[in-house]
DNA sequence: GAACGCTGCGCG
DNA sequence: AAAGCGCGCAGCGTTC
């Protein structure tokens, strides 16, 4: 079982905070025991300085505090890419920004004075843009507000302690350090594997391209085979300008040709015999293959061949992760060929299965659900407990528990999901409930869900939104308590990784004729991150090492969160040149 | 010509 | 088989 670093508890000496802060031309760094009492003066920099200060502190080693620093901060996304860019890593923070939203929106801290505060700068800061992504800096004066305040002008250190107030004065203190110290160290790696980028080979991205729509076409001109299937449909459908793009003319063009159909949708058209119908589908899947992650694409987000998406932290309300520009949660599998590792390394690709019914059985302490998904394919273990028939029938009944099925086939099953597994069941119906009544709900380590908006006065209408919002708290607890399991995960990871150093392999320098740009060097490291999957790119002598501390990072992930109530969380794990081939 | 909502589809 | 969760993005079509 690999050691938890990341969260500073529970078996580590007391730790040392750095809390930085940033000055007019610089920053101040003021070093703090557990206590938060200040040891020794603050050590004040100018911007060039904050590299070597921030590394000959990371240096420093005392009997107190044989640990790293936890680094104090505002905002990772101000400070911490100009680290990685001079080669920094560091190794545990607390992000002040991040922290601050879950602090005010818990219900465990509801009473503290942090969530008694009017709205300020905190609640209003948003992450600063990657560093390329941010052309306008040309023009503007460089961007150093935050929320609308200087931000020479925050007070790090006074929102540290009353966060630290709010957490420690809370009904479950560990539950909100916990999920704090796993949201800081999901911010540190989005930085991380942004500096770090997905490799992409431009050139076999182009390959898949010319593949399915032929050679690229000169600006302005649509690719040659993308314009035949255009004008297959268009003739079967007796119709010679017709744009398949847009829907209003496509749905009537459909009709006219005596089609029932009531939208465009290829689910809705795929059960439709008539000659128009195989080659639209074929149409739209090129058309948005073109124009999702078509040459543009490659060219606006594609540099030196890396992908670097921009990873939005907790931009999601239950806590997951989203990205902004690039669509990087959404690359399709077929253009994940174009993802192949260096020369000299290779991916280990791991995907963790049945994430959220996993974790919701250790919730609900569902011994039952936990027994079925013990070593293997949860939706197997089931049919093997007899209460489902297929696979596909356990999966659709499972899916329709965490998202509120009410019709269909899904919701059919539901009654013998619910005669098998009863505490898992009730525990996602008690959320449903709750949010019915306007009720807030939170997940496991205390992330809470918003209020609701304005509610409709007519009794039906109201019901419905009652339904729909029943159906959000349902799976809020679920989603967000997965992503916390996800973020552990990663978190364990990235601490075990950086203990496969240089250090430990003097001939490291023969790794890697290419190798990754500082701070990475020769050492494995997480370039992807998919809600429930991971890609770490690492030297090709490392990768059994790594796929070992991959399935132990989940293993401790899952004992983190649940103590030693059982829940397994296997992993497919595979060591490929190419992404595409990692499933 | 910018801003916005809608439709549709990619991902989990 | 085609609904029930969470997203981001492109293109269309309307509005200002």
């Amino acid at each position: 079982m690999p050691a938890v670093s990341f969260t500073g508890q529970p078996s580590e000496r007391p730790p040392m905070y750095a809390v930085l802060s940033a000055t007019r031309d610089g920053a101040s760094v003021q070093l703090m025991g557990r206590d938060l009492q200040p040891v020794g003066p603050p050590d004040v920099t100018d911007r060039d300085g904050l590299p070597s200060l921030v590394h000959s502190l990371n240096d420093r080693r005392t009997a107190d505090s044989p640990t790293s620093l936890r680094w104090v901060w505002a905002d990772t996304t101000r400070w911490y890419p100009s680290l990685l860019a001079a080669g920094l890593r560091i190794e545990r923070c607390h992000d002040l920004r991040l922290t601050r939203r879950i602090i005010r929106g818990s219900s465990l801290t509801a009473d503290s004075h942090l969530a008694g505060r009017g709205e300020d700068h905190w609640d209003r800061a948003t992450p600063a843009s990657p560093p390329a992504a941010a052309p306008e800096a040309l023009f503007d004066a460089p961007d150093d507000t935050f929320g609308g305040l200087a931000f020479a002008d925050v007070d790090v250190l006074g929102e540290f302690a009353a966060q630290q107030d709010a957490i420690s004065g809370s009904p479950s203190p560990r539950r909100l350090s916990m999920l704090v110290a796993a949201e800081s160290a999901g911010a540190l790696i989005a930085a991380e594997m942004s500096h770090a980028g997905l490799p992409w080979s431009a050139q076999l991205h182009d390959a898949v391209l010319t593949e399915a729509l032929g050679p690229r076409p000169r600006l302005g001109d649509r690719p040659a085979i993308l314009e035949d299937v255009r004008i297959e449909v268009a003739q079967a459908l007796g119709n010679p300008s017709l744009n398949p793009d847009s829907a209003t003319s496509l749905l009537r063009a459909l009709r006219e040709a005596g089609l029932d159909v009531e939208s465009t949708r290829s689910w809705e058209l795929q059960r439709i015999e008539h000659p128009a119908i195989e080659p639209l589908l074929r149409y739209k899947k090129l058309s948005r293959l073109m124009t999702a992650n078509g040459w543009a694409w490659c060219d606006a987000w594609v540099r030196d061949g890396r992908f670097r998406p921009d990873y939005v932290v907790g931009g999601v309300v239950t806590g997951r992760w989203a990205t902004s520009g690039g669509g990087a949660l959404q690359i399709p599998h077929q253009i994940r060929r174009a993802v192949v590792a260096d020369p000299g390394w290779t991916f280990v690709v791991a995907d963790a299965a049945q994430v959220e019914p996993r974790v919701l059985a250790g919730m609900a302490r569902d011994e039952a659900m936990a027994a079925a998904g013990q070593g293997g394919d949860l939706y197997s273990g089931i049919v093997a407990t007899s209460a489902l028939s297929t696979r596909e029938e356990a999966k659709l009944a499972l899916l329709g528990a965490m998202y509120g099925a009410t019709t269909g086939a899904s919701a059919d099953l539901m009654p013998h999901l619910r005669r098998a597994f009863p505490t898992a069941i009730e525990y996602v119906a008690a959320a449903a409930a709750a949010g019915e009544r306007r009720e807030s709900v939170m997940t496991w380590w205390g992330r809470t869900s918003p209020q609701p908006g304005a509610w409709p006065t007519q009794e039906s209408a109201a019901r419905t939104a009652g339904r729909s919002w029943g159906r959000f708290t349902r799976n809020f607890v679920v989603q967000g308590s997965a992503a916390e399991w996800a973020m552990s995960w990663m978190a364990i990871l990235r601490g075990q990784l950086s203990t496969l150093t240089l250090a430990d392999r003097p001939d490291a320098g023969a790794i890697a004729p290419g190798a990754a740009p500082a701070p990475f060097g020769n050492h494995p490291h997480l370039v992807f991150f998919v809600h429930d999957e991971i890609v770490v790119h690492t030297p090709i002598e490392c990768a059994g090492e790594v796929a070992d501390l991959v399935r132990d990072a989940a293993t401790a992930a899952g004992h983190l969160m649940f103590g030693d109530f059982a829940v397994d969380f296997p992993l497919s794990v595979a060591v490929v040149d190419c992404y595409a081939d990692g499933k």
